[in-house]
DNA sequence: GGATTAAAGTTTCAAATGAAACTACTTTTT
DNA sequence: AAAAAGTAGTTTCATTTGAAACTTTAATCC
């Protein structure tokens, strides 16, 4: 019955669209806030993450953030350089260090956030409420499953 | 009316959530494909492309692929010398090659179609089949979108 | 038809990446 | 309480990446 599958249709090969996808959204972005930041896109999540919640450790961004311990060590490193971060030594335990937005970095976040949100509304301008749901319920389940097969 | 919003939340954020569901999935196929063929995900989208599509050029297989000229010649170049692509430079153009899978190439082929298609139907496993058209919907708007907003 | 411009693919070079080693500390073991 | 094992974050080093320059061939211009 089954016959031997002797070609696969690239265009229609999920992984390869999601990574396309994902791909020119990024560079996008990468483009907006570079050019007008000076922010690479690990730089990007750090502060978004810090405006909600401030005092986090390298460590607990990690997964948040979904980086390596390098790519946070040297954007943090950056962060710091361009005053958008301060950095407090734990009391409890010296190898670490809470982070917080400073002044500066509250006003790189406030200025980032609505371009942001603009370039993602545009993205699903055209998706209705509903349709917006299944989409954020489909990407649920399929970062689930890959995380599972992963 | 509309309040100023401070604060971003990254987990919900769709570039965000693209770019991490579309990382972990290459990495996990990269790491299948080269553990068990040597082959790189460049490597593989142009085999899989000239599967159906022989006598492409590079200049051809750019578009169809995503990838740039560079790991265009660089994957070639790496498959030449596995022996799965041949190369045959065009009678009308000699600056320009076609090139085709050589017999080794077509059984690399056949031997990854059914992982790659086993991966994907495990990602889509929990997937409807109304889900999945709505999800190729999906997709196919946002990349156009992307597309246009790029 | 020789000179100029353009195109295909390769090479070079500098920047980005990430695994592994390292440093500084902390916790656990004995 | 000293030794051993473990953890947070940094640095090093080798690899990957891609933009720009280059080489070769083709097309266009005058």
């Amino acid at each position: 019955m089954n016959e031997m599958q002797r070609s696969l249709y690239l265009p229609r090969f999920l992984p390869y669209r999601l990574t396309k996808l994902s791909g020119m959204i990024s560079r996008s972005l990468a483009a907006k806030y570079s050019k007008m930041f000076d922010l690479t896109i690990a730089e990007w999540r750090i502060v978004a993450l810090l405006g909600s919640n401030p005092g986090l450790t390298a460590r607990e961004i990690a997964p948040l953030a979904s980086l390596d311990k390098v790519s946070i060590s040297r954007a943090v490193e950056r962060l710091l350089k361009s005053d958008r971060l301060e950095k407090r030594i734990l009391e409890g335990d010296r190898r670490s260090a809470a982070l917080y937005l400073t002044a500066a970095g509250q006003t790189t976040l406030a200025e980032i956030i609505p371009l942001a949100q603009e370039y993602e509304n545009q993205l699903l301008a055209e998706f209705s409420p509903e349709e917006i749901e299944q989409l954020d319920n489909f990407l649920n389940r399929l970062d689930a499953k890959a995380d599972a097969l992963g």
